[in-house]
DNA sequence: CCCTGTGAACCTGTTCACAGCG
DNA sequence: CGCTGTGAACAGGTTCACAGGG
C-alpha cells in the first residue's frame, strides 16, 4: 500500500498508540493486545489493528503486540527514530515556552533556532537556543538540514514567516498564528489555533441543545 | 436539525470562518461569497455554504454572506457572543504562556484562575491572574460558574485534575499533558498534543515515499 | 446572470465478523 | 482458544449539480 493513500487519521493515532505504548513500557508492560491498548486511550480495537496493519503487520496471533518492538516500529514510521531538527519563529510567550518545552526532546525532536526581529529578544537564551534575527535564518535552516518549523508569531508576520521558511526548503509547518497560510503542495501545514479549540469547546458546552 | 448530528468537523470550520470574516472586517469588506471565503481558508465553496446551513440560512442569493452579521451569527452559536470564563492549571512554560495569550480575551474567553501546587508559584501573577493553589480551585469554579478548564500539568497528574475539574462542574477540557483523559460522557476533552502534532509532519516529511 | 441552499451521488473511513494462525 | 489481519458491510461526511431567488 502507497504510503499517500493511507487515511490522514490513521497516521494522527499512530502518536497516539505511540505515547499509550510508551506508558505502557514503563510500567514494565511486555505484550498488549489490541483490546487493551485500546480501551486505554479510548478507540476501538479493530481499528488499532486496521491501522497498524496499514503499515505491516507487527502483531502475533493469540498474543498480541511486543511492547518495545512495536515503539520501534512506530518511530521509525513517523521518522523520529532519529532526532529531527526543528526552529521555532518568533519568541512571544508561547514561542518561548515551546522553546523550554522538554517534551519535543523526548519525543524525537531537537530545537535548533529561535528566530525573531525585535531588537530585545535577539541574544537572549531561552531553553538551550540563542535567539537569533531572523536574516540568520536560511544560514541555520542550511547549516542543520531543517525540514519542520514552527510559526508562532503575530498573525500579520505569518505569511512572509512562511514564505521565508518555504524558501529555506522547509517542509512542515506547525502555525500557531490565527492565519491560514498559503504555501506550495509539497509543504504540509499543521494549524494549531488555540482559540478556535475553546471556541469547540464552547460550543459543545454553551451551545449545544 | 438537532445540533448533536451536525458533525464535528463542520463545527471545527466554524471557527476557521469566524477568523476568515474577521480578516475581512478589519479590511472593511462589508459582503464575502462563499467562493471567496473559501479560497481564503483553503476548504471548497460548497462545504462553506454546506457547513453554515446546518445552523440557518444566512446568505443572500446573488449577493453572498454579509460580514458582519454572519460573525454574529457565528459567535453566538459557538457561544462565546458571551465572555467565557475559563480557568488554567498548571503553571509551567505553557500554563504561563497561556496565562499571558491575549488572544482568548479577543476571543470571548477570560481567564479567571490559575492553578498549581508547587508553593514557588502560587501568589504569583501572570497576565492578570494570580497563581492559587490547586485546593482553591472548586471555590473559583463555582463562584465565576466556570465550564471550561484547560490542563496544563504534567502527564502524571493530568487525570486527576481532570477529575477535580468534572467534579467541580467543568464540562470542556483543553488537556496539554499527553495523556489521555477518562472523563464521563457529559463532558468533552479536546487532546493537544504538541509533541504530537510535529509527528504528523515528521511522517508527511521524513517518511513519505 | 450570480450566488445560495440542498437533495442525491459519491467516496472515504470505521465497524463488523470471521478466517487463520500460534 | 485468544488474538491478529482483513474483506465486506456500513455510516457519515464531502462533493456535485441544479433548482430557485434576487
Amino acid at each position: 500500500m502507497k504510503w499517500h493513500e493511507i487515511p490522514a487519521s490513521a497516521v494522527k493515532r499512530l502518536s497516539l498508540y505511540l505515547r499509550g505504548l510508551h506508558e505502557l513500557a514503563q510500567e514494565g508492560v511486555k505484550n498488549v493486545s489490541s483490546r487493551s491498548l485500546a480501551k486505554m486511550l479510548n478507540v476501538t480495537a479493530a481499528q488499532v489493528r486496521k491501522d497498524l496493519t496499514y503499515f505491516g503487520q507487527f502483531g502475533r496471533s493469540g498474543v498480541g503486540y511486543r511492547v518495545e518492538p512495536l515503539m520501534d516500529e512506530l518511530r521509525h514510521i513517523l521518522g523520529t527514530d532519529q532526532t529531527r531538527p526543528v526552529v521555532v519563529v518568533g519568541t512571544g510567550n508561547l514561542g518561548r515556552a515551546l522553546l523550554r518545552h522538554k517534551e519535543f526532546l523526548a519525543r524525537g525532536f531537537k530545537i535548533v533556532g529561535a528566530f525573531d526581529v525585535a531588537p530585545n529578544k535577539i541574544g537572549r537564551k531561552f531553553g538551550k537556543v540563542i535567539v537569533q534575527h531572523i536574516d540568520e535564518m536560511p544560514k541555520v535552516l542550511k547549516e542543520h538540514d531543517v525540514k519542520l518549523g514552527v510559526i508562532a508569531t503575530p498573525p500579520e508576520a505569518a505569511q512572509s514567516v512562511a514564505d521565508a521558511l518555504c524558501a529555506a526548503g522547509v517542509k512542515g509547518i506547525m502555525n500557531f498564528a490565527p492565519t491560514t497560510l498559503q504555501t506550495p503542495p509539497d509543504v504540509t501545514v499543521r494549524p494549531v489555533d488555540l482559540a478556535a479549540t475553546l471556541e469547540q469547546l464552547s460550543f459543545n458546552v454553551h451551545a449545544q441543545r
